[in-house]
DNA sequence: GCTCCTTATGCAAGCGCTTTCATTGACGGA
DNA sequence: TCCGTCAATGAAAGCGCTTGCATAAGGAGC
C-alpha cells in the first residue's frame, strides 16, 4: 500500500488554509448553520482541497459523544435479529453513527467483556438482545450512555426495553391453532430464554382450551432447518400423531415441510406447520408458512429514536416499548 | 437509569490509589509483563476496587491504534458473507478488537461515506466486500491502516485481497455439470459484479464442451429464495427444457427445488439444481444440494491474521491470498 | 570501590479535537 | 449619537490516555 509522504491534515491545517480558527472549523463540522455563509464556503473549499477527514476519536474524547452504538447479539448466522440489526445499522449509518457489532455466543460470560469493550469506547448506547446478569447490571450503572434491551420486555429493564411479550405469543398461538381446529399440537422449542417463555405461554394457553397434552420436543437454540429431520422422525414416532407442529423459527418450519413432503405427508392436511419470525422464506415457501410476524425493523426504528433522543439530552418517554406481534395465517396451518 | 453520583474513575485515580504514576498503570494495561510483579498486584487491586474501565478513545488518540476494524458489506439479511463476518467478529472480539459494521447497499456512493466514517475513527483496518471506485481508491491512499478486499482477487488490490476466483468457479462448474452428463444448462445469475464473473466463466467453460447455448436468466442481486417462482416459470417456458439449473445461491437453489416439487418434477432426474455457497441448508435440504463451498471462516482467519500482523508493524507476506473453493456433489445434481 | 548495564518507574509533552468565555463589529431603536 | 443586542469568531483550556526521555536503584564485571 502506498504510504503518504506527508501526514494527514488536521483541523489546524484546514483552519489555517481557510483563514479561520480551529473553533470555527469545528463548528462548521458539527453545526454548519452557526457559521457565516462566506466562512462556510471557504472552510468547505479547504476541506475539499486537503481531503480532510476529521479524527472522530479526538472529537469523541473532547465531546464525550462517540457517535458509536454497540449491538450485542448471540450469533450472526441464521439469526432472528438480522432484520433488526440491518435496519439499525442502515439508519444509524445514515446519521453518521457507526455500529459496533459484538457477538456474545449463547454462553454467558462473554456479554460482560463485550459491554466493557463497548463502554471503554464510550459508545452512546448499548443495545443487547441478551438479558443481563447481576454483575453486568451493576457495571451498567456506571455507563453514561443508553442501555437498550431488545426483543423482550423485562419488568425492570436496566435501561429501556423495546420488544414484545413472548408469553403472549405462545398464548395467542395456542388459541389460534385451537380455533383453526387442530387438536393434537406438538411444540418444538429450545429450552432456554425466550423460546422457553413462548413455550410456557403456549402450554398455559392450550390448557385453557383442551385437555389433550401438548407434545413437546426440545431442540438446541436457535431452531434451525437442520433440526427438522430429527424432529420429524420424533413426530412420526408418536402413537397419536400430532396434527400441527409449532416451530421456533421459520427455517425449522420449512424443514418440517420438506420432511413431510419427502415422507408423502400433505401439509397442512395431514400435518400443519407454524413458524416464527416471518422470514422472507415464510411467504415464498410452498405451501406458504403460517407464522408469527415480529417487526424487526420497527424495533430498530424505536431503538434508534431512543438513542437519538438520549444523545440530544432528552430522556426517553417510556421505559418499555411494546412493538407487538401478529400471527399471519397462510397455507401451512 | 441510575446516574452515578461521582464521575467514573480515570487512569489518574487508579494510579493514585495504587501509589504509582499514570505511566505505570498505562504500561500495566497494555503490556503487563514490563511492570514489576508487586506493582502489578497493587494496580490490579486498584482497578478492581474502582471498577475502572479504560477510555479507549483517549488511548486510541494517544497511540493512534484504535483496536477497531471496519467491515463493509452490502447487506446483512440473506448475506453470503455472514459466516465470514461472524468468524471475524468472534476472533477479533476475543483479542479485544471491535468490529464496526457498515452497510453499503448495492448502489455505489455509500461505500465512500462508510470508508470516511471508518477512517475518521482511525480504525486499524477496513475490510470490504465491494470493489472500490477510483475516488475511493484515492481516499484509501491516505489511510494508514490496512485495507483488505475480500471474496475476490482483483489483479491490483488497493491493499491486500483475500478471496478466490469467480471466473474459475464458473469454469469449473461448467465442466462439472458437463461431466455429470447434463447438456442443457440454465444459468440463473445476477448481472453485476462477481455473479457476472462466475457467469462469464461458466459460459466460456461451457463453450469448451458443447455447442448448446447456455440459457441465461437474470435476477436481482443477491439471488434469493423468493426469485424461485419466477425463475422456475421461465424455465418451464423454454422450448427445450433445461436439464440443470445453476443458481447464484443455495437459497435460490432450494426455492427451485421447492417449485419443482410443487410442479411434480423430480430433482435431479427431471431437473438438476446447483447452488452456491454451501449454506447449512444445502446439506439439510431434501434432496441435498450440490453446491460450491466457499470457506468463509477461512477468509476471516486470513483477514484477521493480516490485520494482526499489520497492527504489530509487520507487512503482510503477500498481496493476495487465494482460499479457493470446492464443488460439493450432492443429490440435487 | 567504581563504572556500566539493566530494569522499573516517573515526568511531562503531546494526540486532534470541542467548548466555554471573551471579544468584535454591525445593526436597530430611542 | 449612544447603547444594547446579537451574530460570528477567536483564544485557550481541557478530554484521558501513551510514550520518549530521564532518573533511580540494583547488580554484574573488573
Amino acid at each position: 500500500m502506498v504510504r503518504p509522504s506527508t501526514r494527514n491534515p488536521k483541523l489546524d491545517d484546514v483552519a489555517a488554509r481557510a483563514g479561520v480558527s480551529t473553533a470555527t472549523v469545528s463548528r462548521f463540522l458539527n453545526n454548519p448553520d452557526i457559521v457565516a455563509a462566506g466562512t462556510a464556503v471557504r472552510i468547505r473549499a479547504a476541506i475539499e482541497e486537503m481531503q480532510y477527514v476529521p479524527n472522530l476519536l479526538a472529537g469523541g474524547l473532547a465531546s464525550s459523544r462517540s457517535k458509536m452504538v454497540a449491538v450485542l447479539i448471540p450469533h450472526l448466522v441464521d439469526s432472528l435479529f438480522d432484520r433488526t440489526i440491518e435496519t439499525m445499522v442502515e439508519e444509524l449509518n445514515a446519521g453518521g453513527t457507526m455500529v459496533m457489532l459484538a457477538l456474545t455466543g449463547t454462553a454467558a460470560g462473554r456479554t460482560e467483556a463485550m459491554i466493557r469493550a463497548a463502554m471503554g469506547r464510550q459508545v452512546d448506547a448499548i443495545v443487547s438482545t441478551a438479558p443481563l446478569s447481576a454483575e453486568t447490571t451493576a457495571l451498567i450503572q456506571h455507563f453514561p450512555g443508553l442501555f437498550v434491551q431488545i426483543w423482550d420486555l423485562p419488568a425492570e429493564p436496566p435501561g429501556i426495553a423495546v420488544g414484545f411479550s413472548h408469553v403472549e405469543i405462545g398464548h395467542d398461538l395456542a388459541r389460534f391453532i385451537y380455533e383453526r381446529g387442530y387438536r393434537r399440537p406438538a411444540l418444538v422449542s429450545a429450552e432456554l430464554g425466550r423460546a422457553r417463555l413462548r413455550r410456557d405461554g403456549f402450554v398455559k394457553g392450550w390448557e385453557a382450551h383442551s385437555d389433550t397434552p401438548v407434545k413437546e420436543i426440545a431442540v438446541d437454540s436457535p431452531s434451525r432447518f437442520g433440526h427438522a429431520r430429527r424432529v420429524f422422525a420424533e413426530l412420526r414416532r408418536q402413537p397419536e400423531r400430532p396434527d400441527v407442529v409449532v416451530c421456533g423459527s421459520d427455517s425449522l418450519a420449512q424443514g418440517i415441510i420438506v420432511e413431510a413432503n419427502a415422507a408423502g405427508l400433505k401439509v397442512p392436511d395431514q400435518l400443519a406447520v407454524v413458524g416464527f419470525g416471518n422470514a422472507s422464506v415464510a411467504s415464498d415457501m410452498r405451501p406458504t408458512i403460517t407464522t408469527v410476524e415480529i417487526d424487526g425493523a420497527q424495533i430498530a426504528r424505536e431503538v434508534n429514536a431512543a438513542v437519538r433522543s438520549h444523545v440530544s439530552g432528552v430522556a426517553p418517554k417510556q421505559r418499555s416499548v411494546n412493538v407487538g406481534f401478529r400471527i399471519i395465517a397462510r397455507e401451512s396451518a
